[in-house]
DNA sequence: TATAAGCGCAACTATTTGATTGCACAAGTT
DNA sequence: AACTTGTGCAATCAAATAGTTGCGCTTATA
């Protein structure tokens, strides 16, 4: 079972989730108010997201509220970082010049 | 099926993939001989990222150079974006202060 | 023209995923 | 003490995923 955080923001309702709780700790049932599933559904997703340490528990008797907690994300970011760069539209001008000499030789 | 980006970049295969294109395009049987699968496996793979956008076909002769396309991958950074400022330290030295004024009303 | 190389497509399989339903249990409430 | 609320866990299921094998088409090469 994979486990990663490329892996856990691939589902759409994780990412939602992912807003949400970034704005404000959420309880599984206040959070599954969002969604057009089943708590348990949306417990699932909680699950997922705790394991990959993008969220975190809080128990207050009996609710557990869950914070967003944003180090992990920043593996997703790291990723991306060598890439930001070429979509730069600067760059792809540059890229095309470049291009333009290889081709000559 | 899903297909987007976050699905793409989901697989470790796939980012390895990338990480490989975006040096230098490629021919599928050249990308192939990086992994330890099969050459079908791999073209799944190129299907999938050229499907999502991240890849672009370019034929010559009989040999299919894949390109990287890094305007998707924008996606992605603007999904994190948001999160970028909360990973920070300072922000979270205020996030605490924030926290302790919270508390005390 | 016969053969080989480079690829994509289709069929099939095992595994993983996302979701549902039902149950158990601890923490509050009456 | 009995009932309700908030959660997690287990079993089950359909669909998606990642991979393999086999086939066929097109483009080079002998």
């Amino acid at each position: 079972m994979r486990r990663d955080v490329f892996q856990a923001i691939a589902d759409p309702t994780r990412r939602a989730i992912i807003g949400l709780i970034a704005l404000q700790a959420m309880t599984p049932n206040a959070l599954a108010e969002h969604f057009n599933t089943t708590r348990q559904a949306v417990s699932k997703h909680i699950k997922i997201l705790t394991e990959c340490q993008i969220l975190k528990q809080e128990q207050i008797g009996r609710e557990i509220y869950y914070h967003f907690e944003p180090q992990k994300m920043k593996e997703i970011a790291d990723f991306i970082e060598p890439f930001r760069k070429m979509w730069d539209t600067r760059f792809n001008q540059l890229d095309i010049v470049l291009n333009q000499i290889k081709s000559k030789k």
